[in-house]
Parts: structure tokens; C-alpha cells; sequence
DNA sequence: CCCAAAATGTAACCAAAGTTACATTTTATT
DNA sequence: AATAAAATGTAACTTTGGTTACATTTTGGG
């Protein structure tokens, strides 16, 4: 258990012997969960930290239509709510689900707060995981900023693509139904884009196997930005 | 000049003799600014935290289509910066803009360590800033997931009405061509939708002063996730 | 008070996404 | 290998937002 618990980065740099001694000083809980559990719901007051040591979880945010949006998915050993602990209102924004059989280690704030004033490397990495997690979000809303479909589908693909540079092609790692959720779309419309980027010739799909043929095209989906700087001095 | 350090929210709880003397042990600088010139790019690597002691600043962030949303705003004595200071790609991720007459007061990242292992004060306050920078970037992520502008000027005027409870009507507060920035659309569009609402008696508009009608109908525009539970579960 | 600039109102038309419903293909499972 | 379930493909139709262009009203300086 000591093992996974160092390969988390709030303890990261910390011998396993720092970790337990540290542990013993404050209070924390261990707890097991099955797939599809729900960990901790939304709109409920969080004073946990979790570290996932075993599994993997997903956050699920509900928008306004009642379409869920995968928000983050996290695989062990990792922590989660870090992020918002510290805040005024902190109450959890997204239903927590386990995806997996799932086992966290979960530390009071308070407790939490004695070991960030004690131990300079475990401030450090905290600082540095809810920034990330800061960072994240920020990306998040940058793509949630993008309008259309296929800008939507370029980012999504180039990204992709640069995570598989190694290969020749690459799998699209969703279901076009993840996608719409991941999106916040309906499934429809997932397909008929991928279908109208193929029909373009911009991809390439064999044996659920994407290449993409023209990045060009793809850029321009996203690059308009460079492209028609005027558009941002544009008076109204 | 230290009367508003001590009101920054970093500062929170501190005597003014303690924070001359915990700067006194730290570099720092001060800068000023005049309206909308530029205090940091978008892109740029971030190492410092900025108090901005005087004045206010927006941040913004540009889409891929070159329309700009103004994702925070904020007025002295407050801080910025903060949340993804100590990330891994500490670069920002919005253009900061000063929209008045603003001086800031810059602590490097690696002075502002040393201010949080030192002070259990500052550090308290650090972790609550930041976690209530994260509150709100997830509540943005929840008004960008609404998608219909009606839903989204639901969200809006309710808030709105909410912050105005005491009066019987209120100001929009903004002009259509802000709210249209802040909701990432064409200002048309806006003034489109205002209108039908007026039009289908769902809100009344005298004197530029707002007046909620029918908060039954504004909340359905939101509050499908109740009604509609079913769609939540329904099947692809 | 006058005037220019900004804000708001309006409309016609286009493009894209949502909706629904069903067909076809792929994939697990027994 | 048979079959059910899941995933994908498709199409017709509706709704909503984007675009453009212009008219009208309001506002803030001089």
C-alpha cells in the first residue's frame, strides 16, 4: 500500500519510511469501491482529500439539458478534489464515479493543512498538483470555447495524432458516444462530421484505424485565430 | 501603499507591521499601467504573483474563432496569477489587460515559496485564493456548457435578480455587446433573445431596468435536469 | 442644447447542430 | 456459429445561432 501511496504526487520525493511516519501523525481512512459507485456527489461539502490508489474514477459534470460531460478521468495512484479544498464554498461541483473496482486513501483537510506546514516537499507538490489541475480547467474551457463540431473534432484529432507520433495511424480511443459526452453534443452529429471529414478526404478511416490526411484543412478549423486577425480588432 | 497590500486577500490577517517586515525579507517590484495597455500575454511563461494594489484589469481569453470572452475581472486590492503559478506549463493562458489606471505590486514565485513555508497566515490564505479561483473557473465550465443563449440569460438575469433582491427591479449591468463577450456570441444574438423574452412576457423591460415575470419559465430553461430526469437515463 | 458615437432594434438569409427514427455493421456472449 | 446488444451510418426535418446590413434610439461631451 506504502508503495502506491509515494507514487502519488502529493508524496512524490518522499522515501516510503517519511510517508509512513508522517501518516502517523494525522488521522486518514482507507476505502473500497465498485464500478459504477458513486465516491462522493455533487453539491455535497468535501473536506477529504482522496488519493486513488487502486482503479480508476471519472468526474461527471451534469449540464442544464441533463447531458452528462465527462469531465476527468483519473487512474490510480493519483489524488482528486485537491483543487477546491481550501475554498469558501467547497462543495464538490461533479458526481465522482469509480470505473473500476477502486480503493482511496482519504486525509481530513485539516490534517492535510499540518502536513503542508511541516513538510516543505509536500507544500511543493501540492502547489504544484492544483496548479496543474488550475491549468487543466483553463484548457477544458478553451476547448468548451470552441463552437463547431469540427474545430472540436480537429483539436481532438491533432492531439490525438501528436500523442501517437510514433504510429502511422491511430485509433479514435472512444465510441462516437463517449465522444458526443466528452463533447457535449448528441452522438448524431459525432458521426456525421467524422463522416463529412472523411468525405473531405481531410482523414483517412480503415479498420477504425484514423490517419490524417490533410492537416492543413485541419488547422484551419482551429487556426482562424492567425488567420483573420482582424476579426478580433472587428468593431462590433 | 501597505494599507492595500493588507487587504489583498493573501495579506488577509496580517498587521501592516508584519507584512513590511515579511517583504522586507523577499524581492519584489512595483509597476504601473495605463487603460487597456497590456500587462501580460497570453503565451508568455508566468513566474510572479501580481497584487494589484491600484485600479482594475481584465483577463482574456481569444477562441478559435478570434472573438474574445473576458473570462475575469478583477479590482484592487486583489491578486492574479496565482492559481497556476507553480504548474508545470506555468505559461498564462489569457491576455492580462489593464482597464483603468492600475499599479501592481510583483513577488517572484520562488520568494512567494518562502513567504508560504514561513508564514502559516499567508499560506492559509494561498490555498484558499486558490481554490476559490478553481470554484470559479468550474462554475465558468458550467455557464460555457450551457448551450441556448435563452438558458444562458436565464442563468444571468437570475443571478442578477438574486444580487438585487432587495430592489424590485435591476440593471443588466452590462451592454448587449459586453454580455455578448461574456457569453462568447454575436451581439445581435443577444439583443434577439432579450427581446423574445420580453416578447413572451417573461421578463419586463422598463427604463433599461429588468424585471423577472415569469421565473417559472426562466428556471425551465435551466432546470430540464429536474423535469426531465429521464433524458439524464435515456438510453444513447 | 446639439451632435456624434455608442447602443439597441430589426430583418432576411445562411449554416450548423438538434431530434428522431430507423438501417446496417460490429462486437461480445453463450 | 448464433444471437443479442452495442456501435455506427443515414436521412428528413426543425430549431437556433451566425452574418450582414441598416434603422432607430440613447448617451455623453462640448
Amino acid at each position: 500500500m506504502f508503495d502506491n501511496i509515494s507514487k502519488t504526487p502529493v508524496f512524490k520525493g518522499l522515501k516510503t519510511s517519511e510517508i509512513m511516519q508522517v501518516l502517523n501523525e494525522i488521522h486518514y481512512q482507507i476505502r473500497s469501491y465498485k464500478p459504477e459507485d458513486i465516491i462522493a456527489f455533487s453539491g455535497v461539502e468535501c473536506d477529504n482529500l482522496f488519493l486513488l490508489l487502486e482503479g480508476s474514477i471519472r468526474g461527471e459534470l451534469f449540464n442544464y439539458n441533463g447531458r452528462n460531460i465527462v469531465v476527468s478521468e483519473i487512474d490510480a495512484p493519483d489524488t482528486f478534489a485537491e483543487a477546491f479544498l481550501f475554498a469558501d464554498k467547497n462543495t464538490l461541483r461533479i458526481n465522482i464515479v469509480a470505473k473500476t473496482d477502486a480503493k482511496l486513501l482519504i486525509i481530513y483537510k485539516n490534517d492535510l493543512l499540518k502536513l503542508l506546514n511541516k513538510n516543505k516537499r509536500i507544500l511543493d507538490n501540492y502547489l504544484n498538483i492544483t496548479s496543474n489541475r488550475f491549468v487543466v480547467l483553463v484548457e477544458k474551457i478553451k476547448f468548451l470555447m470552441i463552437k463547431s463540431v469540427k474545430a472540436k473534432l480537429a483539436s481532438y484529432l491533432l492531439d490525438l495524432e501528436k500523442k501517437n507520433e510514433d504510429k502511422a495511424s491511430f485509433s479514435l480511443g472512444r465510441t462516437h458516444k463517449e465522444l458526443s459526452a466528452l463533447f457535449g453534443i448528441t452522438r448524431p452529429v459525432i458521426t456525421r462530421n467524422i463522416l463529412e471529414l472523411k468525405k473531405d478526404c481531410i482523414i483517412e478511416i480503415k479498420n477504425k484505424q484514423i490517419k490524417i490526411i490533410d492537416r492543413e484543412k485541419l488547422l484551419l478549423y482551429l487556426d482562424l485565430v492567425e488567420t483573420n486577425k482582424q476579426k478580433i480588432c472587428k468593431k462590433e
